[in-house]
DNA sequence: TACTTGATGTGGTTGGACCACACGCCTAGA
DNA sequence: TCTAGGCGTGTGGTCCAACCACATCAAGTA
């Protein structure tokens, strides 16, 4: 058992046995390290491994926002894990749409029109509606989706599809230069959105399920997703 | 920036470009922090969130099997990022079951009858017949799922079962204790199984789909899921 | 030829030192 | 008394030098 590990599995029996909770302070690296008896240098590489999971934030300085405190971010550990794992050309992006796709059809087919989520995506795309700069629009894009999965009300989906998303995050946005003409596609993207809501506020799941799948690989397909890496 | 980021830019860098592939060994610790410009501590903290990651393998010694080498292990990093999301608190472990269950009924409906992780598949369940150990028919069964996740083809719907799987691990083996007959659930788990591989057989992925469903439910449902964390 | 022994190179670990930063007390001035 | 500035203290961030354990390979020896 190497050292740090050793340091991984404290801070985890913490957070199991509550000792440790959100939003909770980890002792300071040089006391932790004398409590369990190993260097600080071990210390800071477990807590460098938690911090890039999401579990932790460390922060410098003094005071209430300063030390190692404890997190939830979920999407952040899932989101480089996968993007270094497409790095490696060992996740197809192709994988990882047709994932998209399928966590998203599940999310629409699940939402709840009542859903406090749905009601930020309607916003989302009032938004839209006067929104003329490509970038802007996108950016809005994405958290449309992202409120669209959080309304399903599963914070697993929800981690996923928001990892899925950041680890495409820059091949989607090469995409968008293939776009023979973008003012027709933003029109189209529009139309399909508000089908979707639609299709929920009618508590239509399987239609909003059909729709969104529809609206991932009609955008991908339009933009050529298929070049391989 | 901080020090060890530059690092993690560097080595994602190498990846992206090709110059190191899966199965490649980075330079040593001391040479590439004198490479880097940055010292050791800097460069081992980088290699450690990415070993966390699945991305790296750390060896000591000599030789070919030595040194830090790229690997691609998806699983290990989702696995330990959602069983410590967990202990926080944060992922219910209803949201991960039933995330397992949409992913596999996926899955399911997705196999060829002619895949070889089918083949495997029914290897695993002819083991399971002549196999009386409560703890060796649990361990076919994990690899029997997998197996049917891994027919479907998908790299990150794989990735995301094993992990799923791996973060919930302990908690399903507690779970084997609540059954009022393991010997009749065998029973039922051996033609269920069955049952699932004669519906892929069929070309009939709707069947097999639902009849995943049922299988984990079912499963979770008897042995008594909802006790909370 | 077969075995032993040492050199070499790898990651693993440690202790110490210094830096930048942010807060909060504490003092000097108005 | 009240205010403004400075300095002490504690935090993480970084670096260095050294040593250890381990695995391999090559040279030397029986």
């Amino acid at each position: 058992m190497r050292t740090h590990q050793l340091v991984l599995q404290w801070i985890e029996s913490q957070l199991s046995s509550g000792q440790l909770a959100l939003g909770g302070r980890l002792p300071a690296e040089r006391s932790l390290a004398e409590q369990l008896q190993v260097s600080r240098t071990s210390v800071r590489e477990a807590i460098r491994v938690l911090e890039a999971m999401g579990v932790l934030r460390a922060g410098v300085g003094s005071g209430p926002e300063a030390g190692t405190v404890v997190i939830a971010d979920p999407t952040a550990a899932l989101g480089s894990a996968l993007r270094l794992h497409v790095a490696t050309s060992h996740l197809p992006v192709r994988d990882i749409v047709e994932t998209r796709v399928l966590l998203e059809s599940w999310a629409a087919s699940r939402a709840r029109p009542e859903s406090p989520a749905l009601a930020e995506a309607a916003r989302l795309l009032e938004q839209m509606d006067s929104c003329a700069e490509t970038e802007a629009f996108l950016a809005l894009d994405v958290r449309f989706h992202l409120a669209l999965a959080d309304a399903a009300g599963n914070a697993v989906v929800s981690a996923m599809m928001g990892s899925l998303r950041e680890a495409i995050q820059d091949y989607a946005g090469r995409l968008t230069g293939n776009l023979p003409d973008w003012e027709a596609t933003a029109v189209r993207l529009r139309a399909e959105h508000r089908g979707i809501l639609a299709a929920i506020s009618d508590h239509d799941g399987g239609r909003a399920a059909q729709l969104v799948a529809d609206h991932i690989e009609g955008y991908y397909a339009e933009a050529g997703l298929g070049s391989g890496s």
